[in-house]
DNA sequence: CTAGTTGCAAAGCGTTTGCGTCGGC
DNA sequence: GCCGACGCAAACGCTTTGCAACTAG
């Protein structure tokens, strides 16, 4: 049954999340309110905003401030961890960076966010910056879509409201 | 002195902006200070957002509130005269819908912005956004560069503070 | 021990809105 | 004359910040 891994006080030290890591590498003071957002983000396979990542703190283990959860997605963006996205809505919203550069598309019937790759494009995007007499330096790409074949759209999503999705 | 046409007063009726001219095609009720933003919106060859606007309608002609340009611009932007732009920076910049679908690059050193289309990169949005099963609504595409063989890049424009420019 | 982090509440900033008045059509 | 636009100031939602207590290194 038991074997070689890890299996003293299952809850004394858990392992250091994927993004824990990473603050890690970069010498960033780990406290216990870093350690919880670094999990919380580390497990997050969607785009959250701060409040997102707010509340599964909060419910993950306990006391947060939002304060700190701002000043922590703003420090992980500074050192190259996290990206800033805004997808419309007035919110922010974050993307671990350590998952290779992706754009995205999203479905404007229901506010999904897909996350896609593109060789081609990438290569067309330097290319076109070139012609400009520019190096690229970065790049945003969103693509709006309609399901080909689908449901009625739900017209309340496209005005300037609340908007909550992946 | 007088026959039929209007050759009165020369600064009686100036001729209808380039963007009245598309309120009026629209049916939306024209008053002095719409006909004022329309004007500077008509004007402008760069990305302002509402301040610019707001301050080069009062320098242009007198009185208009800035509640009044952001009721103004929300309501071109619904009637697909005006697109909403967030270069970052936090506020809104706005862009005549009418010259045709085109894209930017920031020049991330100096934070001007460059316009340009490209019918290659079009049609490939169309095949990503197929690919995944979607058909394309919308787009938006930004490049960050920095010019080939250039100038000592400014580090403080990096970070979100003010930002001012095209 | 000390520089850096946290929580709290208040401030900031861009944007929206309620309301009484005014102005196009 | 009526419906809608305007100006003003207050409200709003997201984000930042000053301050005093605390904590990682």
């Amino acid at each position: 049954m038991d074997s070689r891994t890890r299996h003293r006080a299952a809850e004394q030290a858990p392992p250091p999340s994927r993004i824990e890591r990473l603050c890690i590498e970069r010498g960033l003071k780990m406290t216990g309110q870093r350690r919880l957002i670094a999990r919380v983000l580390s497990e997050a396979e969607d785009h959250p905003d701060v409040e997102d990542v707010y509340r599964r703190a909060l419910a993950l283990d306990s006391k947060v401030s939002i304060a700190t959860v701002y000043r922590t997605v703003r420090l992980l963006e500074e050192n190259g961890i996290l990206e800033r996205r805004d997808f419309g809505g007035g919110r922010a919203r974050y993307d671990p960076a350590d998952r290779g550069h992706h754009h995205h598309l999203i479905d404007v019937d229901t506010g999904k966010v897909i996350e896609f790759a593109d060789e081609e494009f990438e290569a067309l995007a330097r290319i076109m910056a070139g012609r400009l007499g520019f190096s690229l330096v970065g790049q945003r790409l969103e693509l709006f879509g309609r399901k080909a074949e689908a449901e009625p759209p739900r017209p309340e999503l496209r005005r300037r409201t609340k908007e909550k999705s992946s």
